[in-house]
DNA sequence: TGGGACACGC
DNA sequence: GACGTACGTGTCCCAC
């Protein structure tokens, strides 16, 4: 009967012991055993996909004890104990089947076994072919015509003839086999003396056990005293090894039925195991009747209805066709319509075109616009504010998703949310990017009516109109304008630190006594601890440290640790910053362009790559003079530099309104002398450099959410002595203290920390149970509203400085920021009026309780802004 | 390919 | 008994 249904019942425990067991000890990030988990869900697809069966359930031994184990004290009591780590993953397996919308089957008192017989031998009743998919052969006893085992390893089917060629008995005597030459792996005792040959003679002359009880008369001397001594032992044996389907249960055949996936809820749970790629598997097998299909905008005609339409809507969602980095065309969506606009008649309507995405009212929506304007630039489109970037907007609601990415906006925010997932993901592999393009353009616009709900909801309109989206323009700007490096200087430090570099080798390897890789700390460490018998003062996961507090603790022993010092810092600003540094050179106009990143940290600030220029060496002397390679791009301008002074410690005196830090800053003391000098308890004209370092790093500690424990590894000091420099702290400033204290119990109630400006951060770490992620979460609460309050405030300040540059119609741009300082570059003959304009307008961006004061220095690269401001304070 | 160790910045 | 200062990026090694 070819249209009989096939059911297969999957024996779950069985499944899930081979998937631990075939599999290495596989942890997610949060080092969560997932191997049974992933083993389990490869064999699930793998039989699905080979199989294709109609009708699908799994069963699973029950945990309470089993019937058997009361009939027989010692039932399977060879068994290894299940291990915990498989332990902890059988709640997620059944959690993922039942998402898979499969019905999982178990029952106090019975294993997975009789449950796998009773729904069979329903299921033959109900006419279908029905496949028990296990390698357990405990269950041939269940085989029929219509009852199969498929053994999901090898992939092959045992029938009932089958069966019987294999073991030339009938299935229905395996039960008797089993009872006369017993189980090791159940522990069934069986008849002692009887192995397998003998019980298939049995078997074939009598057929059961009792039969052959009967019949012990015939049977040679020895067999039938095997038997009759054991035959109590052996009708118990028969008891354990058959299945027991004398049970009740009901089944509604329809529920086995395979029917797809609850999607949302599986990739909820693959995405919380870290299975990035089974999400993605699982996304792509679903079908969608969605169709995204654009009008195509082919004459100019066409092209200003479309425009006129939009300037009555106020907002349009667009996304570039893109070929070989070059503009292709344009689409765009305007009231739930796609459009197409061409090449060509984008080039014959620039201006008109130009027009609508300069139109101050009018919103152009779309994801990541900071590339996409780069982009249209080439084709000389401009774009300008409002935008309504979704990439920027996701980011806000919650910084920490760590991917604002189209795809997951799309599962995040949309209806359809799986269905449009797929066809993104399917389209990621078409050669045809056009449909990409669509797709996208579709997705942003289906975005935003929520997006834009939400950040009103949340309260970020203003963080976004304000400061973010104003932003976009500004890091664009700066990208394309890049900054220059002197490559001639450039190529001969390289030189200059190969040969050092090589020198330096040398003398190492001579005084280790062999050649070893000194970039490999594995290397290291066999030679310092091994080879030289050096004693470690700390060690880290994977042995004892080398790292540069050892490595200068070690010093005094032998000279090697010193001359590894010297060939790290050497070796790090050659491969980093002279070697990167070359690689990221424009052919084009020899500048260095990094992408500014403003949707990647928690905090709010930005973050820079490719290269990063927030961390070109500063604090040591040979480092530092990596600066003197960046010029201004003119020979007649030069940089201006302008940094916050204290501002984080500013911002803490404000957020926390403690009087005497306000006061501190009010007369302009300098912070950290002013510290030492209360928590020394002397005079501030005889606080020493030591007394001031220790205030310094207190004041530090408390922004970051300081602990006893940190401070003393900070400044070495015993754990006792960092709590009283803390407690003295907090003695000269009572409301830092309280506001600490708030801020946590804040955190603690609303789930989520906020700067001034209303950027939020959520933390749930600040509830776990676990003691050192709570503490962890309490850190953020304090350290994130002062460290997201100072990124939101330097980003108001690059707008408005901006601003001011442009009204004044003034040649000067805008080049990096570095958290708290922005680097410019400035036609000299302005310096003054540049140098004003920019420290006037930093210092009013935010009207705080205390003064907040911006350092301005200038020079002709950017090693001469760093020298110290003659009778100035200290830097710091 | 990805995590760990290390080092640079604020 | 471990672990304990926030936020990043780049380079290299090494195991998978």
């Amino acid at each position: 009967m070819d249209s009989q249904k096939t059911l297969y019942l999957i024996d779950g425990s069985n499944y899930i012991y081979r998937a631990y067991y075939a599999l290495p000890r596989l942890t997610n990030s949060k080092g969560f055993p997932t191997n049974a988990i992933y083993g389990f869900i490869n064999m699930l697809k793998k039989l699905i996909q080979e199989r294709n069966p109609d009708y699908l359930a799994v069963t699973l031994d029950h945990k309470a004890p089993t019937f058997r184990k009361e009939l027989f004290k010692d039932y399977k009591a060879t068994r290894k104990p299940t291990p915990d780590t498989l332990k902890k993953q059988i709640p997620v397996i059944k959690e993922i089947i039942k998402n898979y919308n499969i019905p999982i089957f178990e029952m106090p008192g019975y294993e997975a076994d009789d449950l796998l017989a009773y729904i069979a031998a329903k299921a033959s009743n109900a006419e279908f072919k029905t496949y028990i998919v296990s390698s357990d052969k405990d269950l041939l006893q269940v085989v029929t015509d219509n009852i199969n085992i498929y053994n999901p390893q090898k992939g092959f089917v045992l029938d009932k003839t089958a069966v019987e060629e294999l073991y030339s008995i009938s299935p229905i005597y395996f039960p008797d086999f089993l009872a006369l030459t017993g189980d090791p792996v159940d522990n069934i005792p069986g008849v002692p003396g009887i192995g397998e040959k003998t019980a298939k003679e049995l078997i074939l002359k009598f057929g059961t056990i009792e039969e052959t009880l009967k019949n012990t008369e015939e049977l040679p001397l020895k067999t039938k005293a095997a038997l009759e001594e054991n035959s109590e032992q052996l009708i118990l044996s028969k008891q354990l090894a058959q299945v027991n389907i004398d049970l009740d249960l009901k089944l509604t055949w329809q529920k086995l039925k395979i029917i797809s996936p609850n999607y949302p809820k599986l990739i909820e749970i693959f995405e919380e195991l870290g299975f990035s790629a089974q999400t993605k598997e699982l996304i792509k097998n679903i079908n969608s009747t969605i169709e995204v299909i654009p009008a195509l905008i082919q004459d100019s005609q066409n092209l200003l209805k479309l425009i006129e339409k939009i300037k009555k809507e106020k907002m349009f969602s667009f996304y570039p066709q893109i070929q070989d980095n070059i503009l292709k065309g344009l689409i765009v969506s305007a009231n739930e319509q796609l459009y197409l606009i061409d090449k060509t008649i984008i080039d014959e309507n620039k201006g008109d075109l130009e027009e609508l995405f300069q139109n101050p009212k009018i919103e152009k929506i779309s994801h990541g616009i900071k590339e996409i304007s780069k982009l249209l630039e080439y084709s000389g489109l401009r774009i300008k504010s409002p935008s309504f970037d979704i990439q920027v907007i996701a980011y806000l609601l919650n910084p920490s998703l760590g991917d604002y990415s189209l795809f997951k906006i799309a599962l995040n925010y949309l209806a359809r949310a799986e269905e449009i997932a797929s066809l993104l993901l399917k389209s990621d592999k078409e050669a045809d990017s056009d449909k990409k393009s669509m797709l996208n353009c579709y997705v942003i616009n289906k975005s935003y009516p929520t997006l834009k709900e939400q950040i009103k909801k949340i309260n970020l309109d203003e963080l976004y109109y304000g400061i973010e989206e104003p932003l976009i323009f500004i890091l664009k700007n700066m990208e394309s304008k890049g900054i220059k490096v002197n490559k001639l200087s450039l190529n001969k430090l390289s030189k200059e630190y190969n040969a050092k570099i090589d020198g330096l080798s040398k003398k190492i390897y001579s005084t280790a006594g062999e050649k070893f890789n000194l970039n490999s700390p594995k290397q290291i460490r066999e030679i310092l601890y091994q080879k030289l018998s050096l004693k470690p003062i700390k060690k880290g996961k994977t042995g004892p440290s080398t790292d540069e507090e050892t490595l200068k603790s070690l010093h005094q022993e032998h000279p090697l640790p010193g001359l590894i010092l010297q060939y790290r810092e050497l070796n790090k600003i050659k491969s980093t910053y002279i070697e990167g540094l070359l690689k990221c050179i424009s052919k084009e106009d020899g500048h260095i362009h990094p992408t500014f990143n403003q949707t990647i940290t928690q905090t709010g600030r930005l973050s820079c790559r490719n290269p990063n220029l927030q961390n070109i060496p500063i604090r040591s002397e040979l480092g530092k003079q990596i600066r003197s390679v960046f010029i201004p791009s003119k020979d007649n301008y030069i940089f201006i530099s302008a940094d916050y002074s204290q501002i984080e410690l500013r911002i803490l005196a404000h957020l926390s309104k403690d009087t005497q830090l306000i006061k501190s800053f009010e007369h302009n003391l300098d912070i950290h002398t002013h510290t030492a000098a209360t928590i020394f308890g002397v005079n501030e004209k005889i606080v020493s450099n030591e007394m001031r370092r220790i205030a310094k790093t207190v004041n530090f500690g408390i922004v970051y959410g300081i602990s006893p424990y940190g401070l003393s590894k900070q400044l070495n000091i015993s754990i006792d002595e960092a709590s009283q420099f803390i407690e003295s702290y907090f003695k000269l400033y009572p409301g830092v203290k309280r506001y600490i204290e708030k801020e946590i119990i804040v955190g603690r109630e609303r789930g989520y920390t906020s700067t001034l400006f209303n950027r939020i951060r959520y933390i749930p770490e600040i509830n776990s149970t676990e003691s050192s992620i709570r503490e962890f979460g309490e850190r953020l609460a304090i350290n994130t509203p002062i460290q997201g309050t100072a990124a939101d405030l330097i980003k108001k300040a690059m707008i408005e400085t901006n601003r001011e540059i442009e009204t004044a119609n003034l040649n000067a741009q805008l080049l990096l920021q570095i958290h708290d300082e922005l680097l410019f570059e400035v036609d000299s003959k302005k310096i003054n009026l540049l140098k004003k304009l920019i420290k006037d307008t930093m210092e009013s961006s935010i009207i705080l309780e205390i003064p907040i004061i911006a350092n301005m220095r200038t020079g002709f690269n950017w090693l001469e802004l760093t020298e110290k401001i003659p009778g100035g304070k200290p830097n710091d």
